[in-house]
Formats: C-alpha cells, structure tokens, sequence
DNA sequence: GCATGTTTTGCCCGTTCATGCAAGAAACAG
DNA sequence: CTGTTTCTTGCATGAACGGGCAAAACATGC
C-alpha cells in the first residue's frame, strides 16, 4: 500500500461520507492509527482537509456556514482580541464596523450596558447586536456576498456617505507597514475607504497571520490607523514599525 | 461520531426548524446531555447560534423570545404555512419580504436550488438566505427596530423606491376584511405601503390568531391581497369574504 | 553484491482532549 | 414559596495526539 495511495482513498472517502475517522483508515488500510495520522496530518497540511480530533471533515466548499468553523484556538483567540478592542470604546460613542470573523466577535464582547450607536453592513456584526439594549443599530443594506458577510455596492456608499462615526472598526484585511490596509475584494474595498472617510479613528483587530500580509485593493495607509489590537505574540519588529507611524498598539 | 460531526449536525438542523432541544440532540447522538450542552456552549460562544433554557436557537433576531414562548404547536404550524407559501413561488422570480417569525419559516423553507432575488429589511429573513447559493440577496437598510427585528425609516422606503418584485411577502400584520392589513408600527406601516407598491402582488401567510384582527396603522386594502396561505382550522366564513374580494385562498 | 542514505512505518511516552459523572447553582413551573 | 428541571463547574478516565526513536523497506552509488 503506498503512500500516495491511502491518500487518495482518503479524499475519495471524505469526498463521500463528508467525513473520516482515523481508527476506521488504519483498520481499513491495515496500517497503524500512527501512519494514518501522519497522513491526515500532511493532507491538513497541503488544505486538502481539516483536521479534528478523532479524524478530519472536507476544507473548504462543505463549510456551507457564512460564519465558517475555525479552529477552536482562532475562537478564543479572538474572543481575547475583541475584549482589549471593546476596552478603547466610550459610552455613547457611534461606530462603523464592517465585516470578518474578528468584528463579530467584537461585536459580541459589547457590554449589555455600553449605549452605542453602530453602523454595520456585516450581517453577522448586525445579529450579535440585536441583542444589547442599549445600542442604536442602522443596518447598511446593499447587495449581499455570501463570501464576505457583507452588504456593498452603491446603495451602501450612499449609506454610509450619510453618517459619521468616532471610530471605524476595519476588518478581515491584509495589512502590511508600507502597503498599509489591504482587502481582497474591490467593492468590499470602496465600502470601507468610504467607512474610513466618514470616521474620525481607525481600529484595527488582527490575528498574527494577518499581519504581514497584503491583498490586491489598497483601503488606507498605514498611518491612517489611530488603534492596532494584537495578539501578545505578535512579532514585536512589525509592531515597532507601525507605531513609528503614530499608531497605538494594543495587546490582548 | 465526531465533535465536529455533531456541531454541523446542530446547525443544520437549527437552520432547518429554527431551535434545537438539549434532551432529543443527546438522544439522537447517542451522548450525554452534559456533552451536547458542551457543544451549545461552543457554538454559541463562536455565534453561530443563541443558547436558551432546554436548548438553542438562532442566533441574531430568531432568539428575542424564549424557547417555551415559542410554542411546538406554533413552530410546526408555520413551517407547513411556510412550505404552502413556497409553492407558490416560481424560479428566477424576485420578492420582497418584510419581518415576522411567519415570514423567517417561509425563507428558511426556500429550497436550496431555486433561483431567486430577495430583497428584505428583516434581519431573520436576511440571514436564513444567506445560506442559499441561487439566491441574490439584497438587504434593505436602515434603523434596525429590535422589537420588529426589522430596518425602518427614510433610508429603507428609499432602497425599497429602487427596486420592484413580482411578489411581496408580507408578514406579522393584523388582517380583517373590512380594514384590511394593518401594522402595529407606524414606520413599520410605511415600509411595507412602499413594498406594496411596487410589486405586482402580495402573498399574505398567517396562523389562525392573526385572522379578523386589526392593529392601527393600515397598509392595504383586502381587495391589494393576492394569495392567501393560512391553516386548515381557518375559519371557513372569514375566508369566504376574502375570496370574494377575489384573493386565493391556500391551505398549509 | 555491498554499503550508504533516505523514506516509511510502528512503537513508546508524556500530553492534550472529549466525555460522563457528581455536586452545587440557577432557572423554570406550579 | 417549593419542587423539579436544566445548567455550570470540577474532576476522573480513557481515547487521541505529537514527538522522538529505531527497525524495516526502499533507493542510490560503488
């Protein structure tokens, strides 16, 4: 049985059933749970699949979810991001927010009693602040992405070209010192430099594999960031460059 | 069976009847109650559903009431409305569809592959659609109203003024012959006066309750009604005088 | 054929993770 | 207010995990 073998039948079955179980591939090909691993492992490795504990699910087209399932290290590690990036509101501030898996979580870690008023075209951030009493939502319509969660297009220019905001909660993007802000759509792009104009401070959440990173369409300058929410393992030499820049950084 | 197994089974079938019951999951999985409590937690701390007493919900404007608020009775008896009201749609059409937990069962009752365009100011509605792959979606914006789980206001009766549909759900409204639909909200009213206006008919789908009640705000005349879904216990006479008026009558 | 280096595999071990159970707290129903 | 159900927390157990190691299989060069 060779390598490359068990592999293939390993994404034939995934393909399948939608899921594999390790113990079940090592009795089936005849090998140790250890080698199955191994491969699992590699298969992870290379995207071909997403490794959980006792086996692996499909990457990617079957994670049907808008609010697609990331690593439970991700979760927690941007529940503790959002908490430091909540910690820089102010009662009765108005903010934008747009779209990404960081900004719902944000979202989410607002105080039941914080009095807020946000505008959002992300309908996750949207939901999670149904739920607080005390904050005024305005909802920015548009045309729907499934990919991003957000609503753009020319009805949520005009949208937000009617508001203002303290600050702008600017998220999913690559974000780079000489690049600056960066996102991977060019509607999605207009829509936050639109965000950006309108407000008087930027706010900016990441996870340690965005930083470094950049994407096709420009938003703002790397100057244009008034707040940088980090992790405590984020690589101090990046930091130092953005804070020559005049930006706060923030650790969670 | 793997964690994440369960996980997916959960928001499926939480997309699917709109709540979930800690006792039947652990049953039906196999597990503790304990273990699928654990799962709810995870799930809900990621948002990707709302945890109540005895299970969960969907996350976002679904979850105001609580589970024992939402009767079993009441949540199978819209889904049949919901299933009824989606016969009558055709592919490729395009709708509007305002608020109302009658409404959100007749959006999550869509079919996958059914090809429309939506446009709705309802954040339930909105998010039970994003989920479908054919379906062009356009979220009216505006001042999000938490106890309508709706967007009102200026900005919303000028996104609707851009657009037409072939069809106009309407939801969560009183109904009585003589006074016709009517609202309990007055910008509630407006919006959906504008959506009325500019779609060739209007589907109406309403549990028993609702028939021969009346709230202040009027929206249209009986005679504005197209088709009608409502329950076989419907009150025969009540129906007749809608008929008259010349609406078709479905049964769920 | 023989020696050598590489890859694959299985095993061991300390660690992490998922699960069920028990006890106390909280929420609901009557 | 009281009893019951459900929930959270802590804990123990067994399964799954990753890393290190050595043997086996394989490839390569002389």
């Amino acid at each position: 049985m060779l390598t490359e073998e068990r592999h293939q039948l390993i994404r034939d079955r995934l393909a399948a059933d939608g899921k594999v179980l390790a113990g079940e591939l090592a009795s089936r090909f005849g090998v140790s749970e250890d080698t199955v691993r191994r491969d699992l492992r590699e298969l992870a490795k290379a995207g071909q699949l997403r490794r959980v504990y006792g086996g692996a699910v499909p990457s990617g087209p079957f994670a049907a979810a808008p609010l697609s399932q990331r690593s439970r290290h991700a979760v927690e590690e941007k529940t503790r991001l959002a908490r430091a990036a909540v910690a820089l509101l102010g009662t009765g501030q108005s903010l934008f927010i747009d779209g990404g898996t960081t900004n719902e979580a944000i979202a989410r870690a607002i105080p039941r009693d914080m009095e807020l008023t946000v505008a959002t075209n992300s309908l996750g951030v949207a939901s999670a602040l149904t739920d607080l009493p005390l904050v005024e939502l305005i909802v920015l319509g548009g045309r729907y992405v499934p990919d991003l969660g957000t609503c753009v297009g020319t009805d949520t220019l005009a949208a937000v070209a009617q508001l203002g905001a303290d600050l702008f909660f600017l998220g999913s993007c690559g974000l780079d010192i000489t690049r600056g802000v960066t996102a991977f759509d060019s509607a999605e792009a207009e829509v936050k430099r639109a965000m950006a104009k309108n407000s008087a401070g930027i706010v900016i959440a990441v996870t340690n594999d965005k930083l470094a990173t950049a994407a096709p369409y420009r938003v703002a300058g790397a100057d244009a960031i008034r707040h940088l929410v980090v992790e405590r393992t984020a690589p101090a030499a990046t930091l130092a460059d953005f804070q020559s820049r005049g930006v706060q950084v923030h650790f969670a």
